[in-house]
DNA sequence: CACCAGGCAAGTA
DNA sequence: TACTTGCATGGT
């Protein structure tokens, strides 16, 4: 497994490059985009991190002040805007009470436990605060999302009802737990996810991987 | 027109 | 526990 999983990395990233992972210019632009890009395409999310940075309100105090309506408006390309901006706020007065709204103080915090914290926040699930946690924080913390379910299904090396943990525990045990590495591994797969793994398309006779 | 995107929570049985 | 549904815009 271990030969496995370090090989398909080496595929990946020969076939397509290093990704460029996350882009944004704070690691609090990050984790907001994270929590917006929930079942939601990247290009969307760009507009929406757009509209706040264009009003100058993409820092927490400002969005935590800011009403609901106005919020909801300028998030609104990104999808399930009334949603999204209450998870955000809940995201937000979490990051005030316990960090003060400070990345390094969130960041001095032991990664698991930090994690268990994340999960208690409403909205924000295991793919989100593994997020946050890697490309906001810089934690070596393996993000499984859809993709990476579906890729490692169809090549065998899990069982299609594998859950996250497991999924996230066959990366963390088989690859050196390095950030790097987990950046680059996770954003190839996402690539390859959208090149060549489609949901509608369960046959791929052009798959780098094989 | 149908389908999907860098998920999550709540409801039901 | 295991399934289903709501949330919503915008690109292909």
């Amino acid at each position: 497994m271990k030969r496995k999983l370090s090989g398909f990395y080496k595929k990946l990233y020969a076939a397509f490059g290093p990704q460029g992972w996350w882009p944004g210019d704070s690691p609090f632009e990050v984790m907001v985009g994270a929590i917006l890009t929930q079942n939601t395409s990247w290009h969307n999310v760009e507009k929406a991190i757009g509209n706040l940075k264009e009003s100058s309100v993409l820092q927490p105090n400002k969005l935590l002040k800011m009403g609901n309506a106005r919020l909801a408006r300028l998030i609104r390309p990104a999808g399930y805007y009334n949603i999204k901006t209450r998870w955000l706020k809940e995201f937000l007065r979490f990051f005030a009470r316990e960090y003060n709204a400070k990345v390094s103080a969130m960041s001095s915090v032991q990664t698991s436990f930090l994690r268990g914290e994340l999960l208690k926040v409403h909205g924000i699930g295991p793919e989100t605060a593994d997020s946050m946690l890697l490309y906001a924080l810089n934690k070596p913390v393996f993000v499984v999302d859809a993709y990476t379910k579906r890729i490692l299904s169809r090549h065998g090396l899990v069982k299609s009802d594998a859950s996250y943990q497991e999924i996230q525990d066959l990366f963390r045990k088989n690859l050196k737990n390095s950030v790097k590495l987990f950046n680059e591994y996770h954003a190839l797969l996402v690539k390859l996810g959208k090149d060549f793994c489609l949901k509608n398309k369960p046959k791929c006779q052009i798959c780098p991987l094989k």
